[in-house]
DNA sequence: ACCCATTATGCCGGAAAAGCATCGCTGCGC
DNA sequence: GCGCAGCGATGCTTTTCCGGCATAATGGGT
């Protein structure tokens, strides 16, 4: 190198080096502990000394002492030595997946069996990751993941226009089944033929927030050419619940809401069953998962298999 | 070197390049940057992603991007940079005394003129140094100057057996007065003659807490071969304002005091004059002064200076 | 398919660090 | 009082590795 700049000589083994004497005391003990000879040690140090312009060690036949600059500069050394430590490792952490941010996209009533126990065993095995979750409609979701803005997202298979550069992996499949208060008669049944919906009166999620539902209701009854009046149109599903038991109408539902209904309502498999509505993790065809990710899939896999036995 | 630790391969400069080569996001600029050729930046990246263990940039032939470990990394290295930078200062900055603790004794009324306003040029002039004022007795001044735990005490010439191991330098000097009431005789005098003492009473300061006046004392009386009787024992200046002013005796004092009693005593010049009160610097005679204290002697002789226009 | 910018690689020379031997100093013990 | 032991500094040689130059490889853009 022709120039050499003032200040750009000291590197870390200069620290490590005077850590090293400092703590001993001793340019000797200190080189044996360091594994390298003394002179190499002595020289180090003076260059060090040499480069911040102040005298940090005392000299004596029998051993070194500190200066007042020394002491200082000793604890400097230490911090700086152990921040670079920390950064190396804080950065592997990352990499290993075990620190980090990870922001995860999810709707919330299609994925409340999976999510909640994947999160509490992601959580307990990688502590150090903060995991946001972002509450958001489908489209939304695709959008985030298509943007990077979302890792992951655990929801309903997307649409056809959605899906576009997204992947799909499905973890879980949920049966379309009717939803009927307790005292209906199809109550009482343990599967109902989809022509037997045609008397029936529908309670409907909002079109406006619940896009997908609304997708998935449009397919089931395309599929059979039915198209039953609408009832109420409600705003989420405590007060479809309300509805539907008060016996205003029936309401088309994948299985998964038998966890969100509990025993207010009755939900019967439909005959010929509808394609399942399936869940599963959505990641974007290119763009990195972080390793933190992948665990947190692994999570939800396992998350699935729990269920299902 | 026979065996290289795992760890012990990163320096400062990788930290440097890398950062360079991450702000730039171009190895290339970075390079002409750093004044080096652009391989050398390169190969050094890569010995500090190998050492990490981690991929910090992916290259591209548009040029560099970075990780979300980079990012990382990006932040860690910059802070790291940034703080031997500020350790190098700091000690810099101890070094020439504008850094750092200055334990200061002192004895509170003989410096009641130059200390204050020489703490607060020193103040001024080097902001970042906490001075620490110690009021101690002349004898424990002088012992912690010794053991080190004070490094310069401002106080009058210590006493011969005090002095062993200690360096005075005389600031200023305060000739031997009589103190008395404003109604006093000697009051009206411009000098009052040692001999006509004898038909006064004494008001002193308590030998206990007092010893190095009751030494000043004591070699003005032996001068004369005077012994005079005591009129009370005060224990500090006010109340030996009020013993005095209220005519219950006189007082010996240098001529410092009358920036303390104002006008509530005068004080006349003895004859002939006894040695005056010296005031000054003590220091270890061996022991480093550091540079701060060297600063701190500075702006004393200068406050004398202002002192005697 | 070519081109260009950009990064990676091979090789060499030199600077700097490490090692070895030795010197100089100082305090301690015989 | 003198030698000896322990310590740090210095001179010199060896080794390492960093930087420079030339050039290959890569891959997006036109």
């Amino acid at each position: 190198m022709l120039f050499r700049h003032n200040g750009f000589g000291m590197e870390l083994r200069h620290l490590r080096y005077y850590v090293a004497v400092a703590e001993a005391l001793n340019f000797t003990k200190a080189a044996a502990r360091l594994r390298v000879a003394q002179p190499a040690l002595s020289r180090q140090v003076q260059d060090l000394e040499d480069e911040i312009g102040v005298d940090l060690l005392t000299r004596s036949p029998r051993g070194v002492a500190l200066t007042a600059e020394g002491k200082l500069f000793l604890e400097e050394a230490r911090d700086i030595l152990k921040r670079t430590d920390e950064a190396v490792e804080k950065t592997r952490s990352l990499a290993r997946g075990e620190f980090g941010e990870l922001h995860i996209g999810y709707s919330p009533s299609p994925t409340v069996e999976i999510l909640p126990p994947a999160l509490g065993t992601f959580q307990k095995s990688v502590p150090r990751v903060t995991v946001r979750l972002h509450n958001l409609a489908g489209n939304e979701l695709a959008d985030g993941v298509r943007k990077g803005t979302l890792e992951l997202a655990v929801m309903q298979r997307p649409l056809e226009a959605n899906g576009i550069g997204l992947q799909f992996e499905p973890l879980h499949a949920y049966p379309i089944c009717v939803a009927v208060a307790p005292d209906h008669p199809f109550a009482k049944m343990k599967s109902v033929a989809l022509a037997r919906l045609a008397t029936e009166k529908l309670v409907v999620f909002r079109r406006r927030e619940y896009a997908d539902y609304h997708a998935l209701l449009a397919s089931v009854l395309r599929s059979v050419n039915q198209r039953l009046p609408i009832a109420t149109e409600c705003d989420g599903a405590s007060s479809l619940i309300t509805e539907i038991s008060t016996g205003r109408g029936i309401a088309i539902l994948p299985l998964v809401f038998e966890k969100i209904v509990g025993a207010r309502l009755k939900l019967r498999p439909l005959t010929p069953a509808p394609p399942a509505q399936e869940i599963g993790i959505v990641r974007a065809l290119k763009g990195d998962v972080t390793p933190a990710g992948e665990k947190f899939c692994a999570c939800l896999r396992s998350s699935v298999k729990q269920l299902t036995r």
